[in-house]
DNA sequence: AACTACTCCAACCGCCTTAAA
DNA sequence: ATTTAAGGCGGTTGGAGTAGT
């Protein structure tokens, strides 16, 4: 139970993706969606299972995707996350646009745990790490008497960090000056204990899970996730919209906010309208509910992100928005077998906005998209650079034939779905 | 040049959850 | 209520690349 079927079977490639696999791949998806990753295999003719499919295509072939390193911005981002969720990768990516949880994982397991040891901070619990090693020895001392005391500890952390004002944010944003890390050594350093990332999951998760259905939390949800008010800060903030159950991921500068709010409502707006079609969908996503509500925006030192890029690496692309044959999954293969000119006249012929460029200022991105994929993985963000860069790029590239290839296909997918970048 | 050790990261594995039959 | 298929996630692995000897 549980299991794929396509694990069992036989005769299914695996190992690292040909440059044929994932054209085919990137073509059955420009051409259909993804709607059900366990007829992408079959209909897109690939000798892989869906779920190898899918991993490929979030992980590494999905347009949105940034690629090129970690800014400082973003490997401190992790490591407050990190405090809060835990190993919770999905949701860590989820707050990093363009980001996924593989490659935010890796970058955990390769870089910022070595770094969070080197400043004396156990990774895991975000404690210093003798303060750690104290703790081992007082819990095997102690394991006796673990069911007496089970649970108090929490308590009477909660208790003494609400009368310490971690409550409700009050506290105006500090500078980002110092890095997380270093900011962690400063409050490791102070008298009261920080809490542990098992507390804040716990308050956390439980309550923003419940947060989407349920309006009795927010001031929960304020109290635990005022990251200002945590002992080591935060160059991120959040906190709770006084009408809605949404986070906020703060701007330091609250015009950023006004102003990411104002460009998240222009944009769904423009994307309802180039895409008529999908508007129904999108309106029972999250996004949609942010373009009503104006529910968050979220920044990492000054450069405002809205919610909608948050949401993309998980909400937007896993809700559906974009699942061409959702409905088919439950249907018979041959159901599952999608012909656009056959669809209902309500369905997206995506085939039409594919070809169609309504969003001239993509092109260069695409490039780009598709010089970062197919080249070598240079530690530039193409963001950054310009389109000049790209072409004297573009000349020097030996595998030009493959990265050509790719241009043709990301530069209509982006454009299809709409600007998200 | 050859070998070894190490790092990075794409991909796989297995488990859990959910929805549909 | 039970079974099954599929999606999703976190942990782990294996191979390519790189640095060191």
């Amino acid at each position: 139970m549980g299991r794929h079927s396509c694990c069992y079977k036989q005769k299914l490639r695996k190992g690292l993706w040909s440059p044929e696999e994932d054209e085919k791949l990137i073509n059955h998806i420009t051409k259909y969606g993804y709607g059900c990753w366990s007829s992408v295999p079959k209909l897109a003719g690939l000798q892989r299972c869906g779920k190898s499919c899918r991993l490929r295509w979030i992980n590494y072939l999905r347009p949105d995707l940034k690629r090129g390193t970690f800014s400082l911005e973003e490997e401190n981002l992790i490591i407050e996350l990190h405090a809060v969720l835990g190993n919770k990768w999905s949701q860590i990516a989820a707050r990093l646009p363009g980001r996924t949880d593989n490659e935010i994982k890796n970058l955990w397991n390769s870089s910022i745990k070595k770094k969070l040891r080197q400043k004396g901070i156990d990774p895991n619990t975000h404690k210093p790490l003798s303060e750690v090693e104290n703790e081992e020895k007082v819990s095997a001392i102690s394991k006796n008497n673990e069911k007496a005391s089970e649970g108090s500890s929490e308590l009477n952390f909660f208790e003494a960090h609400e009368n310490s004002n971690y409550g409700i944010e009050t506290e105006k944003p500090k500078p980002s000056s110092a890095t997380t890390m270093d900011r962690y050594s400063n409050h490791m350093s102070a008298a009261v204990a920080p809490p542990t990332h098992e507390f804040f999951l716990n308050r956390f998760v439980n309550t923003h899970e419940t947060s989407t259905t349920s309006c009795n939390k927010p001031l929960d949800l304020a109290s635990y996730l005022s990251f200002q008010q945590l002992n080591y800060g935060s160059n991120i903030g959040l906190s709770m919209s006084p009408n809605t159950n949404h986070l906020l991921f703060n701007s330091n500068n609250p015009k950023n906010s006004e102003m990411v709010s104002h460009q998240f409502n222009s944009n769904m707006t423009t994307n309802d309208n180039i895409l008529p079609s999908i508007s129904n969908s999108i309106l029972t996503s999250p996004i949609a509910a942010a373009s009503n509500n104006s529910i968050g925006t979220f920044t990492s030192n000054g450069s405002s992100t809205s919610i909608d890029q948050l949401q993309r690496n998980s909400s937007f692309f896993d809700n559906n928005a974009f699942s061409w044959g959702a409905a088919d999954c439950g249907k018979s293969e041959k159901e599952a077998n999608i012909h656009p000119s056959e669809t209902d006249p309500e369905d997206i012929k995506w085939s039409e906005y594919l070809h169609t460029q309504f969003l001239p200022g993509n092109s260069i991105h695409n490039h780009q998209i598709t010089q970062e994929l197919y080249s070598e993985k240079s530690g530039t963000q193409f963001a950054t650079e310009g389109s000049l860069t790209w072409l004297q790029n573009q000349q020097q590239q030996p595998s030009l034939q493959t990265a050509d290839l790719y241009n043709k296909h990301f530069q209509r997918i982006p454009d299809a779905f709409g600007q998200f970048s």
